[in-house]
DNA sequence: CTCTACTATATGCATAATACATATAGTAGG
DNA sequence: CCTACTATATGTATTATGCATATAGTAGAG
């Protein structure tokens, strides 16, 4: 089993909800996709590269993207990503999750400083 | 390395966070702790009581936590933690990492919202 | 031309986290 | 005696993570 409602995504899997959102925007490379990620912020420290690139085939073999090889000519060979329609499902599962973690990280904090 | 700062924290141990929070408020016991993860809902779904265990030892092993056996005579013996000075300062550093993901997760939800 | 740096993707491997099953032991009620 | 509940712990398989390393193209310095 897979995807947000999976008991393994409880604790992270952050970085997929992350990707999906930015694929819709528009396809791109995984290489670039870690500008994107420093850019708007949306991951804590540095993203190690290894782990991009994995999280990416793996979201890939469960269908929420698909990649094709850039015919362009300059420069190293790029797998192109874009988000597939189940992708984008997903997607709207992930920002309800992270909605419902959103009230969690409020309600602990709360009680931390409810506590001082 | 261990504790909030080390990258294994990036995408999950909430657990450790949660536990932290509440074991401020007064020593207790872990199949205690899981009424109260579950009253404050700060977890996802259903809590494995393995994953809880382990955690709590693993946390005492990294001196943020420390246990003694109850004394008290009804019913099976109980491990009774209480945080340390140590997991004191875990929290406050744990508190500062949740604000920075709440932020993390609000930048993604209004960038989802933004594309819609 | 060679060396280095940067872009781009991928794999190997050791360790850590997670999920599920199972073991253990005490108490309480039918 | 059997079942259910409280309470803690371990075994094990799968997955995730971090770090190192491999491959390959391009571009500029010396």
């Amino acid at each position: 089993m897979y995807g947000p409602g999976c008991r393994q995504a409880a604790g992270g899997r952050f970085l997929e909800a992350c990707l999906l959102c930015l694929l819709k925007e528009g396809e791109t490379h995984g290489y670039a996709l870690i500008d994107q990620l420093n850019e708007f912020e949306l991951i804590e420290g540095e993203l190690d590269i290894s782990v991009l690139y994995r999280t990416l085939r793996s979201m890939e073999k469960n269908n929420l993207v698909s990649s094709t090889w850039s015919d362009s000519s300059l420069g190293p060979r790029k797998r192109i990503y874009s988000i597939t329609e189940e992708g984008q499902k997903g997607l709207v599962q992930w920002i309800e999750l992270l909605k419902q973690r959103k009230q969690r990280i409020e309600q602990i904090i709360s009680q931390y400083e409810k506590g001082l």
